[in-house]
DNA sequence: CGGTATCCGTTCTGATACTG
DNA sequence: CAGTATCAGAACGGATACCG
């Protein structure tokens, strides 16, 4: 059962001025903390971004992720599924087989997801360099010098 | 500084030779997880969110999120740092004044969460939707026989 | 094959105390 | 005010055993 339903209507913002930014607060109560965290999920993501186009079986899907062990795999479809966002279907047959794919929400998801990744991989350059840069700083004892400015 | 250091998650190492995920670039795929799950943290995506065309100091982020502990701001705040997404900016001066800002790296970061935020806010009454039939089926002691089948 | 429940180690997180 | 170091509890996640 969710919890702090009934405390905002909509957004939880509390101190806000004129800017959009301050949309969400940090706490649990608001909804749209959880489902973010929730659908930026490593394993989530990887799942949705396999079901696109295309419906998968359990073991299908497990060896796609490969990495995922079978309850975490379980576990993440259980909640794609309860979000409406990944649909099961299972045929009763005597070799069980239970097919997943995206419902047209989690399609939607999708294109919004790959901005996100698309995102990542254009700059993943730019944050290497920018951890190298960082990582150097942090292995400096002492930076001896005063700064550019003199 | 235990989470400071950050290791593998043992899943992208050794194994890049058989990615099998149409969806995304073999070996950049473990890259562009680590990073989106960075940058999908929980506190990560309000605080690049709060310095969106400001910078705040320490304790303003402080009161903004208020949530956050004084560890987990400073934590986060390290970690965007090192990726190049926040710039830290210390005053030498008696009463100790930091200021947080955007890189231009976060600000382009900041529009594309904004588009996953705005998936979310969008889609938030359907997904409680599909929470609450969800949960009714799991509240389901047994589905027995198909009802328009029999 | 698909799924669940349990055990156990790892990681994360918050509260506290201390420094400059 | 800003930051660090440490500890304890909670949550996460993997391996295993077992069921339908």
């Amino acid at each position: 059962m969710e919890e702090g339903t009934s405390k905002s209507p909509g957004y939880c913002t509390g101190t806000e001025g004129d800017y959009t930014a301050r949309q969400w607060d940090g706490r649990e109560d608001c909804e749209v903390r959880q489902i973010l965290d929730r659908i930026a999920d490593k394993w989530s993501l990887l799942v949705i971004a396999l079901l696109d186009r295309q419906s998968l079986r359990f073991t299908e899907l497990r060896r796609e992720v490969d990495g995922i062990s079978q309850r975490m795999l379980t576990v993440t479809l259980r909640q794609l599924e309860r979000d409406g966002l990944v649909h099961r279907t299972v045929h009763p047959v005597v070799p069980p087989r239970v097919d997943y794919a995206l419902t047209p929400l989690g399609v939607t998801l999708h294109h919004t997801i790959q901005s996100l990744v698309h995102w990542t991989e254009s700059h993943l350059d730019e944050i290497a360099a920018a951890r190298s840069r960082y990582d150097e700083r942090a292995a400096t004892p002492v930076p001896a010098a005063t700064g550019p400015a003199g």
